[in-house]
Formats: C-alpha cells, structure tokens, sequence
DNA sequence: ATTAGGG
DNA sequence: CCCTAAT
C-alpha cells in the first residue's frame, strides 16, 4: 500500500542525488558553497550593491557591512565574483577583524564595536537613541513589556556589565536571583545583550562563542496573545476542503487525510467552527514540536472541549466552562495578593439542569471550578499581567492531567461501568443532585510539574513563576522546594542570536508542562471519562484524537532577530537555510531553518513593497535595504552558478 | 533531514 | 505558518 521511497546517503549525509536534476542542483549549491566553507570567507564582504550593477556597467559601491574592513572598495560587478576568492585572503583580514586571530574575546570585542557602530551610525542619521533598530525595540519592550516585573532593573545592570565584560573578554554570567521567568525555557534571550547588534553579527564569524546565560526575566510576558492568534489563522475553510479532496494521495497521508474527514464529520456541525481546524502531523517533529497543548490558545481549547462533549447528538452539553477568573464567580483569582490559592480540593460543577428525554440524558453544566490554582507573581506586576497569568494556569490546568468525578447526592460514583440507568443519573429527580468534578489526575504516574523533567533542557528550566499544582500538596510542595534548589542556568550560547522574548510564546509556563501534557490525552481525559460514564459520546473519535495537533502561534520576528538573519544570509546566502539556523538561531528553537527561509521570503517582500503597505513591527530600513542586497546578490550568484553549469540553458533562452 | 515554493 | 514535492 505505501510506496517505499529509497533514499541513499553520501559520505557527507546529503542524499545523493540520483536524478539529472537532483545532480545539477547538488552541484549547483555544491561548489561555491563548499569554497566558502573552506576559505571561511564571507562572500558578502566583498559585495557590491548588485542591483546597480546589473544595469549600469560603471564600477559599484561596495561598502563592508564589517567594522573593521577597508571601508568602502569599489568593484566593477565583472571583478565581484572571480575576485570574491582571489581575494580571499586580503578580504578576511579587513573584513573580519574578529576572526583574524585575535581569538579569544574577538567576538566579544567586535559586539563592543559593532554595537557601538550602529548606534553611532543612527545617531548620524538624525534618530534618536530609542529609535535604534533592535535596540531600540528592546528598550521599548523592557517598558513595556516585563518592566513591571522587575526585569528593568536587571536589564539596566546587564547593560553594563556587558560592556565592562565586553572588553575583558568574558561575557559574564547574569543571573537574576529574584527572577521570575515563566518564558518558555526555550526562549532565551538577554534582552540587553542581544539588543546590540554586534553580538548578532559576530556570531557568524567566531568560532568559539561566549556564552551567557540568559538573564532570565526578559519576560513575563508569557502570556501571549490568544487573540492574536486566533484571529491570524484559524479559519481557513480550505483546509477542509484539502482533507475531503486529497483522497487521491497515497499511503500514511492519505490515512491521515481520511482520517481526518471522518473525524470532521463526526463532529458534526462543529465542523463548520472555523477555529477549528485539523492539522495532522507526524509525531516525530523534532524540535519543531516542542510546543505543546500548553499553547493552545485558550479560546481555541475551550471550543474544542466544548464541541467535543457536545456532539451532534445532543445528549450532553457543556454549555461554558467557566474557570477564568475573570468570568468565574468562585474568585479563584478575586484576590488582589501575589498568591493565590483556590480551593484544595476540586469541587464540583456547579449547576446541572437536566432533562430526561427520550432514552438520553441531557446534561447541562453551567460550570466547573477549577480544582486549584496557585500563582506567584510580582506585586509589580499588573493587573493585565495577572489576568493573563491566570489564564496561563487555567489554560494548563486544563490542559493537564485532570479528570472528571461524578458526584450523586454528595457520593462520588466511582464506578464508571454503571449505566446511568443504574446509578440513577437518568431519574430527574436524581439529576438535581448530580454534580461533575474537575480534579487532578493521580493516576498518572509522573507528576510531571515541573523542573522534574530532566530531558526537558533542565538548564532551561526557570525560575517559576507561575506554579500549577496538578496535583495535590505534596506535589506542590515538591514544586516549591525546587524552585529554591534549582539548579544554576548554564551559559547559554550568546553568540548566537537568542530569540526575543518580548513576543514569546503564551507559553510561559514551562516545558516541563509541556512536556507532561505534550503527548498526552488533555483534551482527551476528561471527555473520555465522561463519555465512559455516560456513555454518550462515540467512540470512534477516542483513537482519532491523540492526532490532533496545533498550529505553532505566530511569533513576529523581532528586528532584533530580522537583523541576525540578515546577517547569517550575507554571510552564507540563501539556500543554506539549516546553516542559517546553525548559524544565527540556534538557540531559538522555535525557529526552524523553514520559518527562517519564510521570513527572508517575506523580508525581500517587505523591502520591495512601500513602507505604507507594511505591518507589524517596523523593519529599520537599512535591515531591508541589506535584503535586497543580500538577495539580489545572492539571486546572482545563483544563476551564475547555473550558468557555468549548463550553458547550454543559455542557448535555450 | 533539507530545500524550494505554493498556499 | 503550513504543506508538499523533490532533494
């Protein structure tokens, strides 16, 4: 049934071609690459503004984007390339300073520099400080986004000690003590630091990177924004569409695809939800998946949860969950005080008005209490901040190990094989007293809290500040006496560009969480252990389920991270998308070397349309004029490449 | 697993 | 960002 494909490997891993085509494009990106490689040399340094050349013959500007190069050169566009290698030696040493042996604190003198350099040259241009490009938006963001929460102050000391660090070579080790950091522990980013540019720019050419850890705090910011995501991509009828339509497909796609149809349709009329959109993926995504159910945009999880009890049938509705402390009446979250505690223990749903009809039972509930929630947060933080943080902790409580009780007349029915005929569920003056129970989950075996979790990047783990007991004291307990033991965060590899954090995911929480409920049944729990009890719901749906995956959440480049990748690009051109990742993001392990090769496509895009026509964050002008730039010459370089290779393509056109 | 492009 | 096809 499912085709095999043979795939062989060469000595490198690369697979080897074995069409004609596969051969010309291996070649193609072979050669200039693997000259680049070797002589470690950056082609870009030698770049002239090809643009110009194209048309005009006259010799062209070429300015170094490296502080330390000769400046400006002029080369007439026949001299750019055949001259890129010859010299190579004389452009390494002027155009990269940092790599010419000074070793050591190079990298670390060159982010001096570079950072230096950038800043001057704004100010040249007549901006103002705060107008600056990536730094600029960091010092936006660190008012805007986690000053609240103390993270100004750190970011203020960092700055400075960086610079001192700066010139003796060693980037420090900051760490803040009284850190709150519920960012996504991948997300690690010292704001300051990263914010100049240099540290971005000298990364692509220093080997031997300085570390730093991550300063922690840059957010809190966790919290995201479910709106944003909701409204960005949820609806797209055409999904629907391409799954009924892609029958014709082959193999495990087309299980998937089927599979997907007939989940849809089981559904019922939620189909026709646009915020429900299917998206099956394979399970092994590598780091492309480390998010998790945790990121589920609340408003997207709570649909679903509800579409899912309610299926078409009817017979059992669950009208609103109410949890939100915003929305709830129980006042988990009332209180104004960095800590909360909810009830201990989970109390029951609310309110159950019930009709019996035909030979269903129809349920609705009004509520469930949320069985407990435990913040801390700074009492600097906002109000917004704490509204958000609570809908983090709802959102992975949720999301966790939780389960369903059944409580008639103030009994717990614990035996989920009786029907409700025999429990007397379906009597009406029974359904008075019925009551549902959201309660954690002990029957899973890890109480996978966090920081517990060795595999998940325990030198990511943060400092928590937001603490989901899922289960009960002793768990939190745990909890809590582990945020004191935890363990140093390790130097993080500065030198590579870090993600910003000021947009990071809603994520917050943690990866431990993440990783607890990543594989697991959320959503599928509780709904299972209704359905087990009122034996509603079909079953068929139960295996489909653990498909089910979310669509990653936007995460706006920031111009910190558009300036990284600019720089990796000039320096390794396009097409080497995985070296770019290596190269400039290996620490964001949200950004794939796809995401990346998506935003140089949008970036070209964005520097070629009018500034009016542009969204989101701003893109510093000089960012994009780099683009055009870079691609232009890297467009080139592509087709010369081909060129030389097939001239027979030349007869051809 | 990567790369290239369309959606 | 996602999805696919081709590498």
């Amino acid at each position: 049934m499912v085709l095999e494909k043979r795939i062989e490997f060469g000595f490198n891993g690369y697979q080897v071609p074995t069409t004609p085509r596969a051969t010309r494009s291996a070649r193609r990106r072979g050669t200039f690459r693997k000259r680049v490689e070797d002589n470690q040399l950056c082609p870009f340094d030698l770049l002239a503004t090809i643009a110009e050349c194209q048309d005009a013959k006259k010799p062209v500007k070429a300015e170094l984007s490296e502080e330390g190069s000769s400046g400006r050169r002029y080369v007439s566009e026949s001299d750019l390339v055949s001259h890129a290698y010859d010299q190579n030696c004389s452009s390494k040493e002027s155009a990269n300073p940092e790599n010419d042996g000074h070793s050591g604190s190079a990298s670390v003198v060159t982010t001096s520099s570079c950072s230096k350099k950038f800043v001057t040259e704004k100010m040249v241009n007549g901006k103002s400080y705060e107008e600056l490009g990536s730094f600029g938006s960091k010092v936006k963001l660190c008012s805007s986004g986690y000053a609240e929460f103390s993270g100004c102050k750190l970011d203020v000391k960092i700055n400075k000690v960086n610079d001192k660090q700066n010139k003796s070579g060693k980037v420090p080790f900051v760490r803040g003590t009284d850190m709150c950091r519920v960012e996504d522990p991948m997300d690690e980013k010292p704001p300051a630091v990263v914010s100049s540019d240099g540290s971005a720019k000298s990364s692509s050419y220093v080997d031997h990177i300085p570390h730093i850890a991550p300063p922690g705090q840059d957010d809190l910011k966790v919290v995201s924004r479910d709106d944003d995501e909701n409204s960005s991509g949820c609806t797209h009828p055409s999904t629907k569409i391409k799954s009924f339509r892609s029958v014709t497909h082959i193999g495990d796609r087309r299980k998937r695809k089927i599979s997907a149809s007939k989940y849809w349709k089981g559904d019922g009329h939620s189909n026709t939800d646009g915020d429900l959109k299917p998206i099956y993926r394979n399970r092994k995504n590598s780091y492309k998946r480390l998010r998790s159910q945790m990121n589920v945009p609340f408003k997207k999880r709570k649909l679903f949860y509800g579409n899912y009890v309610s299926n078409s049938d009817g017979c059992i509705r669950s009208d609103g969950i109410s949890c939100s402390a915003e929305k709830g009446s129980n006042g988990d979250a009332s209180g104004s005080s960095a800590k909360i505690h909810g009830e201990p223990s989970s109390v029951a749903g609310q309110q159950t008005a019930l009709h019996s009809r035909d030979s269903h039972v129809k349920l609705r509930i009004k509520s469930f209490r949320v069985p407990e929630l435990f913040i801390e947060i700074p009492e600097t933080a906002t109000v917004g901040s704490l509204k958000r943080t609570v809908m983090e902790a709802v959102t992975a409580m949720l999301g966790g190990e939780l389960r369903v009780g059944v409580v008639l007349q103030g009994r717990k029915v614990t035996d989920d094989s009786k029907t409700l005929l025999q429990t007397g569920i379906s009597q009406d003056k029974q359904l008075d007293a019925l009551g549902f129970t959201l309660e954690p989950d002990s029957s899973k075996s890890a109480p996978p809290v966090f920081a517990d979790s060795p595999d998940v990047l325990p030198r990511d783990v943060p400092e928590p500040l937001i603490r989901y007991p899922l289960l009960p004291t002793e768990v939190q307990q745990r909890v809590q006496g582990h945020s004191d033991a935890l363990p140093d965060p390790q130097v993080t590899n500065f030198g590579n560009f870090v993600e910003s954090d000021h947009d990071s995911a809603p994520s917050s929480t943690n990866s431990s969480i993440d990783k607890s409920t990543r594989d697991s049944k959320v959503l599928v729990a509780i709904p299972e252990t209704t359905m087990d009890a009122l034996a509603v719901v079909p079953a068929h749906r139960k295996s489909k389920r653990s498909e089910i995956a979310q669509r990653r959440i936007r995460r706006p480049f920031s111009v910190a991270e558009v300036e990284a990748l600019v720089q990796a690009v000039e320096k390794l051109g396009t097409g080497r998308w995985r070296d770019v990742k290596l190269n400039a993001f290996d620490n964001a392990k949200h950004r794939t070397y796809v995401d990346l090769k998506d935003k140089w496509k949008t970036l070209v895009h964005t520097a070629r349309i009018s500034p009016q026509q542009r969204r989101g964050e701003p893109v510093p002008q000089e960012l994009l004029d780099r683009v055009l730039t870079a691609h232009a010459y890297w467009s080139q370089q592509q087709t010369k490449q081909q060129l030389k290779q097939r001239p027979e393509s030349c007869l051809l056109l």
